[in-house]
RNA sequence: CGGGGAGUAGCGCAGCCUGGUAGCGCGCCUGCUUUGGGAGCAGGAUGUCGUCGGUUCAAAUCCGGCCUCCCCGACCA
């Protein structure tokens, strides 16, 4: 048992707290409610980057910049979304010395600015669609925060789209969605529920709000990334216009969309165990770890050449000779074991730990795959590979010491990380059809209630005052099957998730 | 922002009530022995006691302001 995490059962927050700190995922900075990402929490943000960046790419977007500073004027002008940020955002007064003659506030999300550059762009239907993302910086001054979950300034993309019909930004809206779904449940391995935000929900200034939702193992639920539909909303707000095909003006119909470091914490929440990080094999940074045994010299050259000739037949002589010119290879010897993905297989030489703490040390930073070799297996021609998920130990053959032996065992923990997840979410996952059962549910535990409800912001408040429990999304508008409302008993078709959300 | 808890060596904590030259465990450094699940022995280094101010001959300790973190609320993409 790792002796530096408390388990989850005891506390769960100071569980996640201290599988971050073991993980050395991220730090506390000397600003309130700001955390420094470390190289391991920031390596798989890259990784998220790098497999979503594609995606769009895939799809037809392309990056842009927008400022950080946005004229305090720009977010007045529509009039749900000033509301709705106003709160929490800063703002920058001073420069270079002098009083501001206009504010700035920095960016809390960019709809606004780039509404503006939109207007200016867009002339034509022929300028449509504009496919604009970009990788940023936010801030969101939060009365309380939490590492990765929700911290005053985290990074996050944001994909900022106009269309020439409504019929396009809602296809845009939908087509963004099942690529979040699609990264949340094949990449991150965590499962997400699918659907629309209710009014009380959505974002400020949107006409439509989708999202993804994921179940995290207290039962809490996170929403992972949403994609909204803007209507004219911001068109109208900042004349984004253009002469369609019938040589009349018209406003744009545009969309916006982000997920944000956030998703980091998803994966601990949804993956991590109380031995630490568990982290998914297409996200982990380093895919398996090799730990040498040996007592005497001789044992050591004997382990440490059998390692090199077993990594140069998995990876070759080139990356292998390559890693031992990378500078500290001599304590943590990096390899490259996919390069467009930069994961690493390591090999850990440090003389200065034993073969237990590297087991920890590799173990609560979520590497799926351990590799041992010691003075046993060299002199059998095998080796052990441990699995992080299901803690079993294999003893192979060297031979079979390949690409597609480790590949297999990486594709079958990733689809047992998320087969897991599927599970833990349909054992937590309840039909309530009566309020003082729903009530009651909430006052104890804690998971996915689905039920009828007719939406509405004052019925949400209420239901919210009884039991801190809120629509999460909206499964099906116009359900087959006919139902009652959990909370009025009127008849409805709105099937809902109703859930304790972080 | 309201309620509760905390801040002393890298980490975890004691000391504070009852002011009088700052301690323990782990970690770290050196050496030897070790090494298949967190090693043993010996020696050693490390602190503006969160911060600013007040009381006092004297403050980690008493008083006040502020900062930061954690928990529970309120608020919230």
């Amino acid at each position: 048992m790792a002796r530096n995490i408390t388990p989850r059962e005891k506390d769960y927050p100071q569980w996640y707290i201290d599988v971050i700190t073991a993980a050395e995922l991220a730090d506390y900075a000397p600003v309130r409610g700001c955390m420094v990402i470390k190289p391991l929490g920031y390596a798989i943000w890259e990784a998220i980057h790098r497999d979503l960046d594609g995606r769009f790419k895939e799809l037809g977007h392309t990056n842009a910049y927008f400022p950080l500073f946005i004229p305090e004027s720009f977010l007045s002008k529509e009039a749900e979304h000033v509301e709705g940020f106003a709160p929490e955002c800063a703002v920058v007064t001073h420069g270079g010395g002098e009083k501001l003659e206009e504010p700035l506030v920095i960016r809390p999300t960019s709809e606004t600015i780039i509404g503006h550059m939109y207007a200016q762009w867009i002339h034509s239907w022929r300028d449509l669609p504009v496919l604009i993302n970009q990788w940023a910086n936010v801030v969101r001054w939060e009365k309380r925060t939490r590492l990765f979950l929700r911290t005053s300034e985290f990074l996050w993309q944001e994909g900022h789209t106009a269309h020439e019909t409504a019929e396009e930004a809602r296809e845009e809206t939908l087509r963004i969605l099942e690529c979040y779904r699609a990264f949340a449940e094949d990449v991150l391995a965590v499962p997400v529920l699918v659907g629309e935000k209710t009014e009380a929900e959505r974002f400020p200034g949107a006409a439509h709000t989708w999202c993804i939702e994921g179940l995290m193992q207290d039962g809490k639920a996170l929403q992972m990334g949403t994609s909204h539909d803007l209507g004219q909303n911001f068109a109208k707000a900042f004349e984004i216009r253009f002469e369609g095909r019938n040589q009349q003006l018209d406003h744009a119909w545009t969309t916006s969309w982000g997920v944000s470091t956030r998703l980091i914490g998803a994966l601990i929440m949804a993956h991590s165990d109380d031995d630490g990080l568990v982290l998914p094999p297409r996200i982990a940074p380093t895919l398996a770890a090799v730990v040498p045994i040996f007592k005497t010299d001789e044992e050591k050259e004997l382990v440490l050449g059998t390692i090199r000739k077993l990594m140069v037949g998995l990876l070759g002589e080139e990356e292998v000779a390559a890693s031992e010119n990378r500078i500290g290879n001599d304590q943590v010897q990096k390899c490259f074991y996919n390069r467009l993905t930069e994961q690493y297989v390591i090999v850990d030489k440090r003389e200065t730990a034993r073969p237990g703490d590297k087991f920890y040390h590799w173990e609560q930073r979520g590497v799926p795959l351990r590799i041992e070799v010691g003075p046993r297996d060299c002199a059998s021609g095998k080796l052990v590979v441990k699995n992080r998920l299901d803690r079993s130990k294999d003893v192979i053959d060297a031979a079979d010491f390949t690409r597609a032996n480790l590949d297999a065992r990486l594709d079958a923990f990733q689809k047992a990380l998320f087969d897991r997840g599927l599970e833990r979410r349909a054992e937590n996952t309840h039909e309530i059809g009566d309020y003082k059962a729903f009530c009651k549910f909430f006052k104890k535990k804690r998971g996915f209630v689905r039920c009828f409800f007719n939406p509405s912001k004052e019925a949400e408040a209420t239901v919210k005052s009884h039991t801190r429990a809120t629509v999460r999304l909206v499964l099906n508008a116009n359900s087959d099957r006919e139902g009652t409302c959990v909370f009025t008993g009127e008849p409805s078709r709105t099937e809902v998730i109703f859930g304790i959300a972080y």
